[in-house]
RNA sequence: GCUCGAGUGGUGGAAUUGGUAGACACGUUGGACUUAAAAUCCAAUGGCCAUUGUGGCCGUGCGGGUUCAAGUCCCGCCUCGAGUACCA
């Protein structure tokens, strides 16, 4: 019976739709049920469902997970496996802006498309539990996690976030004083008395600037490309991560998220998390803690003080000057009035650079004097104030105390602009300070430090710096707040309004969702305003008269006056909001009364194995962990870290395919580069054999050392080479071409220009690299008239072949991308479904290699699952005419698990054979799930499979454990094997068979006999015998005496069960 | 520059705590079956040398080292990939 793949994969996606066979058993189930096992929690990072749906590169991670979830349910726990969709976001909104087609209407066409796809692939979903970041049922609830966090402030002393009810109470009864919390850190401070006497709206104003989201005038990076603001992650090189715009900063009322606050809980929480080390270390720099001491200077004949931030204070008798971010807010106050002129100059010229060109020349050193002078804290010396562009306004304070024998930036600026360089270190020349290791340098020059290592010296200047009042230890984070705001239309409405006062307020909780308004436009209004501020009458209308009494304001948006009163935010959430709870979320998803019920949270607990993309590394993955530690602290969830143990699964690339078009120059006195009627002949393209051979003909051609660089980005260049005339194929291409031409190809001179690269898409490509040129062509119409070279050096020619061009391929070349739409190597999971089956693009996908390692895609290679999948479809079809066939009497040899026995010969068949097999092979799928090594398992079937049909084995006793064993990895064939095998219930939750050692017990063993650590021959021994009758037995064996050759053994090492070594 | 990965046949990749390098596949070559193709099956397949067989030498990016024994451990380099970037 043939192993019709389509007919049983279809059957089974039926049956496990039809049955809700994955459906997770919620904790308030009914008892009928069954006893739920103790929970287990398989998660994948939701997809955004994009417009080209899916490639074979993003279900990756879902066949694993989806391999893991359902060896959990053989293992018996209650399995939750959840999908959803994270369907916010910028392309549907692009979308809308080019063809006014509503987003929502673009999203829901999308998810239906990836729902079509993931549901050909046998995925164990359980799809009652879907969420969409876009449906208001579920960001209504993002909604009121803002809120929450508005409500919110960061206590210090208790070290969690807490009711900011409970910070008015601190206020009423004794002022903020004694309060100490992550917030503002300019809040002034006032007494219980003053909090009384405030205004409401100063007491709003104050509050705002405790809670853990807040309003607050920030330099953003501005895309005015897409028009909204951008957070750091969202940004790549410069320019944004979506489209590759430029960025510029720009000040801008934006609310933000209180992130800082989580910094080190945020770093020490990774350690209790098993995560992949790159992905921590990237959240850790990201983080970006340093240990160092905050100093203070005076600025002389004047009230300032400048605070810096340090990680060397040891090298504080190193200061020589001081220098100011361009953009820090005391400069134009300090700045001398003959300097005002050339500081003013410098900070217009460091505003106009852009983000991106700061970067590009870091080399180069500019700054300004701005004539002050600040006090040494200790030695009372006169030190200079600079500003400079290599200070960050961002970092730190924005100002550094300048070290030029320490730090290679303040050497380089000093010797810039000529400032002295005190040396500091002892018995080291001062061109090398900066570079010496900080641990193994004394301090001189340094009064009270002179003579002290760096730790001590750091220790003792905090103390003394303490005494003085002139600074303290201080530990710095690179972290900034999260900005919160975007200016798009596509994304989460914050359930926010203003006041007359302008004070944001939040809006009642039953008020919740806040849908989305309809607009006519998804741009920004003319005024400038987001997208949302097109709407003309927005969401009062939705709650009717109720609407209008929300906290006692009406708000108006259409009226100009919205603005002063009334109004409702116009900004939208970013793409992450939507996605840090999800996986909560997803425990109760269809609760209507709470995000989810605290019954759910606590069964569920939290994820126990997420796989996903590490480029989330500082985003999602970084923002969800600090929702979560604030879903924690407010008392929502029972753990601070959501994931236990998370994986990034590799990319798994695509192989493009590659035309070689030749660039023909027009030298050589005629007009080569056309033919006799005049038409353009430069377009000839020529096969990867010819581009290799030009390649390595003309590698010693100086203008051949950037040869690779203009070919792939499809440039080209003007210099023109003549070809030799004894190179075989090229003399041949030159006759076919001038025979083509009709021109004497005497009297030419061949000349190239270069090559371009042009991708051609890799369908027209068979699995042996050969182009089918006509598809090709009619694929890229300019192409149309091309000659192509084949790899015999013949020119295709479809009417009328010359000589040898009717035999001869023409071969692309090959290279390794990413897999995308642009480079025309995408292949699609579908056509491989309808080809090989999903289970076979399952195995295949698993077999490609590690799960974590990025690795090529190449379809030719899934030809050996898919046989190896109907060689096992086979071994339980050997009846006469290839019926299904399992036999029922049970195998004797393995039964008693005695070695003799099962090797005897004369139980014939190899029956005991069949034990020792599937107990392996139980053994090693075992261990590699837990290692989450997935291709090797795979091996591991298909050499149980081998064996087993090597052994003639069709006894039940073997086939019915085996195919639970396949089952999460090929499902659909398992369950119809299992079936087959008399079964009325889905494999899926069988038992997974239980390993016994017995059957893998070996009376011998083949030991290794190594001369010198080589392996020269092997030889088998019993496994019981002492290491000396080893030693003894191998000594006297002929082979080994053949290898001395006479010579007496210096020494013998004996490893029993392992291996014998001779040393000669 | 810094941080983290990774370098093994023609290709993807195997190789528990150092113990028979190249499992399992793809590809290639040869063969069987077939009118033919597909499918299937069998054999060979790291390189070099020898061959009548048994065999020998070299091989895990490069150079050292530790060890009876190194793909695996240590030291120093090289190359590629990812992330990050004036972070004081």
């Amino acid at each position: 019976m043939k192993y019709d793949f389509r007919k049983i994969e279809q059957k089974w996606q039926a049956y496990w739709a039809k049955n809700q066979t994955f459906k997770a058993i919620s904790p308030n189930s009914s008892p009928e049920k069954g006893r739920p096992g103790p929970k287990y929690y398989v998660l994948d990072m939701f997809p955004y469902p994009s417009g080209a749906g899916l490639h074979v590169g993003h279900p990756l991670g879902y066949i694993a997970s989806d391999i893991y979830a359902r060896y959990k349910r053989h293992k018996g726990f209650n399995v939750l496996h959840p999908m959803g969709y994270d369907s916010f976001g910028l392309p549907a909104e692009q979308y809308a802006i080019q063809t006014g087609q509503h987003p929502a209407i673009t999203t829901e066409t999308n998810i239906k498309k990836y729902r079509e796809q993931l549901d050909k692939l046998g995925f164990s979903f359980d799809w009652s539990r879907e969420v969409r970041t876009s449906d208001p049922k579920y960001y209504k609830w993002t909604q009121w996690i803002f809120i929450q966090l508005f409500n919110s402030w960061y206590n210090k002393t208790s070290n969690k976030a807490e009711d900011i009810s409970d910070l008015v109470s601190i206020f009423e009864k004794e002022g903020n004083t004694g309060v100490l919390a992550a917030c503002d850190e300019d809040v002034p401070q006032f007494s219980a008395s003053d909090w009384k006497s405030y205004s409401p709206k100063k007491k709003q104003e104050i509050l705002l600037q405790y809670r853990l989201t807040y309003l607050a005038d920030t330099e953003v990076n501005w895309c005015p490309a897409l028009g909204t603001v951008l957070a750091n992650d969202e940004i790549v090189n410069g320019v944004s991560e979506r489209g590759g715009h430029p960025v510029i900063r720009k000040k801008m009322t934006q609310w933000s998220m209180r992130i800082t606050a989580y910094a080190q809980r945020l770093l020490d929480g990774l350690a209790k998390i098993d995560w992949p080390q790159p992905l921590k270390d990237a959240q850790a720099n990201w983080i970006g803690r340093s240990e160092g001491a905050e100093v203070e200077f005076r600025i002389q004949n004047s009230e300032f003080r400048i605070p810096v931030f340090t990680t060397r204070p040891d090298t504080i008798f190193g200061v020589s000057f001081m220098t100011l971010a361009p953009e820090h807010e005391l400069v134009t106050q300090i700045t001398t009035p003959e300097q005002k002129e050339e500081v003013q100059a410098y900070i217009a010229a460091t505003a106009k650079r852009s983000e991106r060109d700061r970067m590009a020349d870091v080399k180069t050193i500019t700054g300004a004097f701005t004539g002050a002078y600040a006090e040494h804290p200790f030695t009372k010396d006169s030190i200079p104030i600079w500003i400079g562009d290599y200070v960050l306004a961002g970092y730190g304070t924005g100002a550094v105390m300048s070290v030029p024998c320490g730090d290679q930036r303040d050497y380089d600026f000093a010797t810039h602009f000529s400032i002295p360089i005190p040396n500091i270190f002892e018995g080291i020349d001062i061109s090398e300070t900066a570079f010496a290791d900080k641990e193994k340098t004394i301090i001189t020059n340094s009064d009270f430090l002179d003579g002290l290592g760096y730790s001590s010296a750091v220790q003792k200047v905090i103390q003394e710096l303490e005494k003085i009042g002139a600074g303290k230890g201080k530990v710095n984070y690179r972290l900034r707040d999260a900005v919160f705001s975007r200016q798009r239309y596509w994304g989460e409405p914050f359930p926010v309004y203003y006041d007359v006062d302008g004070i944001p307020q939040m809006l009642d909780e039953k008020f919740l969702p806040l849908k989305l308004p309809e607009v006519d436009k998804y741009l920004p209004t003319e005024t400038g305003e987001p997208p949302l501020g097109n709407a003309k009458e927005w969401h009062w209308l939705q709650y009717g008269v109720e609407g209008k009494v929300v906290s006692e304001v009406e708000f108006n948006n259409s009226s100009p006056e919205g603005k002063q009163g009334g109004a409702l935010e116009l900004n939208t959430m970013p793409g992450w909001a939507g996605s840090s709870q999800y996986f909560n979320r997803y425990m109760d998803p269809g609760n209507t009364e709470a995000i989810f019920s605290q019954e759910a949270v606590n069964y569920w607990q939290d994820v126990d194995l997420y796989i996903g993309g590490s480029e989330h590394a500082t985003g999602h993955l970084l923002y969800s962990r600090f929702w979560q530690k604030f879903m924690f602290d407010r008392g929502w969830v029972p753990k601070d870290e959501y994931a236990k143990k998370l994986i990034n699964q590799g990319m798994i690339t695509g192989t493009s395919a590659f035309v070689y078009r030749l660039l023909i120059s027009s030298s050589g006195g005629r007009d080569f580069g056309k033919n006799e009627v005049g038409e353009n002949l430069d377009n000839v393209c020529v096969s990867y054999n010819f581009y290799e051979e030009f390649k390595s003909l003309y590698k010693n051609y100086s203008w051949n050392e950037d040869f690779e660089i203009p070919l792939r980005r499809e440039g080209f260049r003007n210099d023109t080479v003549n070809l030799p005339i004894e190179n075989g194929l090229i003399q041949k291409i030159r006759s076919n071409l001038f025979e083509l031409t009709s021109q004497n190809t005497e009297e030419l001179t061949f000349g190239l220009k270069s090559f371009i690269a042009v991708h051609s898409d890799v369908s027209f490509v068979n699995a042996s690299d050969e182009l089918d040129i006509e598809a090709f062509k009619e694929w890229r119409p300019e192409y149309k008239d091309a000659i192509f070279i084949l790899e015999d050096g013949s020119v295709y020619d479809e009417d009328s072949p010359l000589e040898g061009g009717e035999s001869g391929v023409y071969k692309v070349g090959r290279e390794v991308e990413k897999m995308s739409k642009s480079k025309y190597n995408v292949v699609n999971p579908d056509a491989i479904c309808e080809e090989y089956g999903a289970d076979s693009l399952r195995l295949y996908e698993m077999f490609l290699g590690p799960l974590e390692q990025s690795k090529p895609w190449n379809t030719a290679g899934i030809s050996g699952v898919h046989s190896f999948l109907k060689k096992l479809w086979k071994l339980y079809h050997s009846g006469p005419n290839g019926e299904f066939h399992a036999s029922d009497s049970p195998l004797e040899g393995g039964k008693g698990g005695v070695p003799e026995e099962t090797n005897s010969p004369s139980l014939g068949g190899g029956r005991g054979e069949a034990f020792k097999t599937l107990h392996k092979t139980i053994k090693k799928v075992e261990e590699d799930i837990a290692n989450f090594s997935f291709n090797t398992s795979v091996s591991t079937f298909m050499i149980c499979v081998n064996e087993l049909s090597a052994q003639k084995c069709t006894n039940r006793e073997i086939l019915e454990p085996l195919a639970i064993l396949v089952s999460p990895y090929a499902p659909h064939i398992a369950e119809e094997l299992w079936e087959k095998l008399g079964h009325a219930e889905s494999v899926a939750y069988a038992p997974f068979p239980a390993f016994e050692e017995k059957y893998l017990v070996e009376s011998s063993k083949e030991y290794p006999i190594s001369f010198n650590g080589k392996m020269r021959f092997t030889l088998e021994l019993p496994l019981d015998m002492g290491k000396d009758e080893i030693e003894k037995t191998v000594l006297a064996h002929e082979r080994t005496q053949q290898q001395l050759q006479g010579r007496t053994p210096k020494k013998v090492i004996v490893v029993p069960g392992k291996i014998v070594n001779i040393v000669g």
